[in-house]
DNA sequence: AATTATACATACACACATGTATGTATGTAT
DNA sequence: ATACATACATACATGTGTGTATGTATAATT
């Protein structure tokens, strides 16, 4: 029964693509190594070959999809658009992605997902707070440039503006993978309604 | 060590607030019956005597926390205020009683921890579903008014702007809630900043 | 005062998921 | 070709939580 290296890393790669699908749909303690091994077409045994315990599974995929999220935010950062644009690029592509893409929408998914949960996921918790922190400051960073172009309303903080945005982000993001499969909005028709207007929130009115 | 009936009735509530905790930190998958019996000071027996299983414990709770955030909501929507004013209010009051109202809190909390979890509980997510979609409703109904009064943007549609309000209110409250211990900001202080910022992005300039 | 129903506490049986130990077939090195 | 390592599958031991059955002290009823 031994494979080649690489149906191996296949197997790896199905456990990891399974085990994203169980923990994104029922959370970390109720999902079970064996439906997770089953939807790879394997058994508990590969999990166990391949990973440490159930922790370092989730604890994989979960590196696994922040690494993606942060590849993918980091092109548009390294774009060579008005910062404006940028931003509006930025929050634009963010909400489709969850529809499009689904290593983005998992990614996102099991952020959210550990907010409670088990006591021993708390490094992973405070990964995920440092990830949230590295983005803050990548946005203060963008916000910084928009108010040197004189777009920024002048009431608003830099610093609140970006806390602003990710929370908005947040409830966006949640609110619509929680009514998910059957989402009471679609995010291609509505995003960019959605982007404009909490962009009007924080942006002079003249600035488009 | 039969009670008297207010007894009974006091280790009830005792046994509904406890599983508050429990079921609001961990989840309703993580959370074991033998801690919530003890936060409560006694045993599980006490919960199995009150309820029917673990789900109707959780079920009770919810049920509760529910109706009580839509009374304290219906409250405003009933008085006799005009429909910007009302709206206002009601940003307002559904932030600062994060803060203010521990069972107003702990049923947002809840109610934010059944987006994942079991499949047994999938018809409690149906009835959450529709608790939304009431919200949304109402809110749309409100903003309906405040359209007809002439303050709303033009370009902005009702049910987007409805959409946009409870996907803000979503993210501000899950973003205060996850960093609940030590927030990152105190909702007495900024919440009506808050909400004027969100208001200025669906209303007019000059509507106050 | 005796009896019954109540409000739990305690004890137990069962299911179930995790982790581990072992088996095994096959690729790979020599 | 033989030996060894690999990539799993299978079997098992263990812990742990749920639900249930039973015990029991006390309030309520007669």
């Amino acid at each position: 029964m031994k494979r080649t290296p690489a149906e191996a890393e296949a197997t790896r790669l199905r456990l990891l693509e399974a085990a994203a699908g169980i923990f994104g749909k029922i959370g970390f303690a109720a999902a079970r190594l064996e439906d997770i091994a089953r939807a790879a077409g394997v058994t508990r045994g590969a999990i166990y070959w391949h990973f440490k315990d159930k922790h370092d599974l989730f604890r994989s995929l979960m590196q696994l999809r922040m690494a993606r999220i942060s590849e993918q935010l980091a092109a548009i950062y390294l774009s060579d658009l008005p910062p404006v644009t940028k931003l509006r690029q930025l929050l634009l592509e963010s909400l489709l992605n969850l529809e499009t893409d689904a290593d983005y929408r998992s990614g996102i998914q099991l952020a959210l997902s550990i907010g409670l949960e088990e006591e021993r996921l708390t490094e992973l918790r405070k990964r995920r707070r440092e990830h949230i922190r590295m983005m803050i400051e990548h946005l203060e960073q963008l916000l910084q440039e928009c108010a040197q172009t004189g777009v920024l309303r002048p009431e608003v903080t830099v610093r609140q503006a970006a806390i602003g945005l990710i929370a908005w982000y947040d409830g966006i993001a949640g609110f619509w993978l929680r009514t998910s499969p059957r989402p009471l909005f679609k995010l291609a028709d509505d995003a960019p309604a959605l982007v404009e207007l909490v962009l009007r929130s924080i942006l002079l009115p003249e600035s488009d």
